[in-house]
DNA sequence: AGCACGCCGACT
DNA sequence: GTCGGCGTGCTC
């Protein structure tokens, strides 16, 4: 059962002197306020309401508790001139706080994370030519007049750089009147984007999956779709389809991606498409660029948002479709704070706002597959690739039998002897390579020879990964970091470290020794800084212009990017990630390496993935080398559903967490002997989680499996309520985990 | 989230 | 003897 929808109260009921009002801080609820006489405020009106000795923003949310004496009320003044919050995105935080089991002031502070936006608009000053000619002219005022007489409004900056004089110059033009100051909005308008700017030459399928989603804009009301397309076949040009239907019917959009998609090469698609960059919303952009976003989104200036799972909680006045890019990814799930699935919210955002939403991927959620097929979405499916491409030939490269025999000068560690011809005639062909394998760094293990000792993070319950570059060991959990030690810190013993396992820059090291001409490239986040939609980073640019041959990455270049000479892909390592008891992990293996491989020939040219792998007869695998990617989502439909799991069953996690382990300890053994007993529900636990210390804190794991039908907020809210938590231990609700970590 | 109140170490 | 560390708790 879900939680009910808050409907929002009509406004007669809010104009009593008394009002409650959420504020943007993990309270309980909403604190009562009184307004000044003869206002009134509704639903989702902002207040400046005063708190301990400081006044914040918070929200006119319904009717007053009246648990709080009349006389400890404050007064809280509406904010003249600001905008409300609509109504929808009220109703939307409040079902978000209920599921997720979080306070709703906790969610409202997702919604309201620009600070300024709800302040009166500033100005800012701008000069234009006026009428008078100062009797003392010189070169530089009469090349800075010149300038100014284009009409033309510019700061003084502005000015000075466009005439190349100093701001000196500019400045006694003002005092002597030969410019007048104007006032202008302080930041430019969104421009506009036109649905019919650039029009595709659509296929047959791909027409008739953009006309069910045009229908489903102009219908106005709430609908799922699941575009369903394999690498290639030109989704976003499907769904922009529906971008453009939701522009003709003067309704905004909101377009979700994972942080890693939002690239400026997804912007300039738009562009293409619609004549200008949409806005964008993501966690790097400036306070100012918030302010601006988030009013345009507000007053219905920006018709298009782009934006990671955060943009979910902008205030849209007039939402007209959600579209979720990428939808099965992980980095939809918000695992920080106030935990929950992006992806999820979406469709619960569309339901509340009574429009379409469109899930996409090439490799879908099983959640999306199993709705899809049972016709909760429409399933459109996009089966050919673009252009003449065609899906690669994946082949399995058995690790247990393909080593270098004791006749082999130079033995291999990483690269097979198949994988190494395959480069070798990729290589000799003129072509390019990529070799796959998601571990950053050299090593993920180092150990000493002499006595065993192995470096672990003192922070956390994880292993050092050996980073050659940087001549660093590191924790890629918390980031802690240790100077390469020449010595064994137990026994002193030099020359006794060994490296375990391999990380990309090892690859690239064992590559580097069989290819000693070829021109490579790492590419991790390591060495691509990723911040925000920028320029494809060093290493990608270099492979997109062919100026290297091979590139050696993590998950990093398994996504988006097209290479068009790139022909051959080897998975260095396809078990990574196996199967170690998490549910998901079959299904996320799948979509990795499914993606992966449709990085292999893109272009004319035929494409070759081989996957090194000890497993070959594992279903993954085998899936993969038939190219049977329906079988494989059947298969673990079929796994899901024997044994109850999502979606056929419910989960819940607690995740209990605090710098003083014994309490922690304390306080899960007591939550799971108070696991009420309900029908349908087991609770599992509590058992240390997968990283047992994390950055200091111990973590502890409980773990609720539900039939379908339970009521699994009720019976978290009864459970939790019967536990004291002191404050120095933390007890998180993660409702539908989708990692057991 | 702030900010105040409240009990144990190194300083003018 | 104080100044100040941040743990705990409250804010309508």
């Amino acid at each position: 059962m879900r939680p009910r929808l808050n409907p929002t109260p009509p406004p007669e009921l809010l104009q009593k002197p008394v009002v409650g009002v959420l504020l943007p801080l993990p309270l309980a609820g909403a604190y009562d306020y009184k307004l000044p006489p003869g206002s009134n405020a509704a639903r989702g009106a902002i207040v400046a309401a005063p708190l301990g000795n400081r006044e914040m923003l918070g929200v006119v949310w319904g009717t007053a508790e009246g648990t709080v004496g009349d006389n400890r009320l404050k007064v809280a003044e509406p904010l003249e001139g600001a905008p409300a919050l609509p109504g929808k995105l009220c109703d939307f935080i409040d079902w978000v706080a209920d599921y997720t089991l979080n306070p709703p002031g906790a969610i409202l502070a997702m919604a309201l994370r620009s600070r300024g936006a709800f302040e009166p608009e500033a100005h800012r000053t701008a000069y234009v030519r006026g009428s008078v000619t100062p009797p003392r002219m010189s070169a530089a005022r009469t090349r800075t007049l010149e300038i100014a007489s284009d009409g033309l409004a510019r700061s003084i900056s502005g000015l000075a750089e466009d005439a190349n004089v100093s701001a000196a110059v500019v400045r006694g033009l003002v005092q002597a009147g030969a410019l007048i100051p104007t006032q202008l909005p302080e930041f430019a308008p969104f421009k506009q984007p036109d649905a019919s700017f650039a029009a595709p030459q659509l296929n047959t399928d791909q027409a008739e999956a953009a006309k069910v989603m045009t229908d489903a804009v102009a219908a106005k009301t709430f609908s799922a779709h699941l575009l369903d397309g394999v690498t290639g076949s030109g989704k976003t040009e499907v769904y922009f389809e529906a971008v453009a239907e939701a522009l003709k019917q003067d309704r905004q959009v909101l377009i979700l991606l994972p942080e890693i998609a939002l690239t400026l090469q997804f912007l300039e698609r738009f562009a293409a498409r619609f004549g200008v960059r949409p806005a964008e919303w993501h966690s790097d952009l400036s306070q100012k660029e918030r302010r601006r976003t988030y009013r345009a989104v507000m007053n219905g200036e920006a018709r298009v948002v782009v934006g990671a799972r955060s943009s979910l909680f902008l205030p849209f006045p007039e939402l007209g479709l959600v579209i979720v890019d990428e939808e099965h990814e992980q980095a939809f799930k918000q695992q920080e704070g106030a935990i929950y699935h992006a992806r999820d919210m979406a469709v619960v955002r569309a339901r509340i706002e009574d429009c379409p939403v469109v899930l996409a991927s090439a490799t879908p959620s099983l959640e999306s597959y199993v709705n899809a097929q049972s016709g909760r979405y429409t399933h459109l499916k996009l089966v050919s690739r673009h252009g003449v491409a065609e899906m690669p030939e994946v082949r399995l490269i058995d690790l247990r039998q393909e080593r270098d025999g004791p006749d082999v000068e130079q033995k291999a560690q990483w690269l097979s002897p198949p994988l190494r011809a395959a480069l070798e005639k990729t290589l000799a062909a003129g072509e390019q390579a990529m070799l796959f394998l998601n571990r950053r760094g050299y090593a993920p293990l180092t150990l000493c020879e002499a006595c065993g000792h192995k470096f672990t993070c003192p922070h956390c319950s994880a292993w050092l990964v050996e980073h050659k570059y940087k001549r660093r060991m590191a924790c890629h959990q918390c980031g802690y970091e240790l100077p390469m030690p020449s010595a064994c810190p137990q026994c002193h013993e030099p020359g006794t470290l060994i490296a375990c396992g391999p990380g990309v820059e090892r690859v690239a090291e064992e590559f580097a020794a069989f290819f000693p001409g070829a021109r490579y490239a790492i590419a991790s986040s390591d060495t691509l800084m990723h911040t925000g939609p920028g320029e494809m980073q060093g290493p990608l640019r270099l492979f997109a212009r062919g100026e290297i041959d091979v590139l050696i990455g993590t998950q990093i270049v398994a996504k988006g990017h097209h290479f068009p000479q790139l022909t051959l892909v080897g998975v260095v390592d396809a078990d990574l990630g196996g199967s170690d008891g998490d549910l998901r992990a079959r299904e996320r293996t799948f979509q990795l390496l499914h993606q992966v491989s449709g990085r292999a020939g893109r272009a004319e040219k035929p494409g070759l993935v081989l996957l090194q792998t000890r497993n070959p007869e594992d279903a993954v695998m085998q899936a993969l080398a038939r190219g049977d990617r329906d079988g494989f989502y059947e298969q673990e439909r079929s796994f899901r559903e024997a044994s109850a799991s999502p979606p056929f069953g419910r989960l819940a996690a607690l995740v209990i967490s605090g710098h003083d382990g014994d309490a922690v300890r304390d306080i899960a053994r007591q939550l799971g002997k108070a696991a009420p007993n309900a029908r349908d529900v087991k609770v599992w636990g509590p058992t240390p989680a997968f990283y047992a210390l994390l950055r200091g804190q111990t973590r502890e794991r409980l773990l609720v499996q539900a039939g379908r039908g339970v009521d699994v907020q009720a019976f978290l809210k009864a459970w939790l309520a019967t536990v004291k938590v002191p404050a120095a231990v933390r007890v998180a609700v993660d409702v539908d985990p989708v990692s057991f970590f």
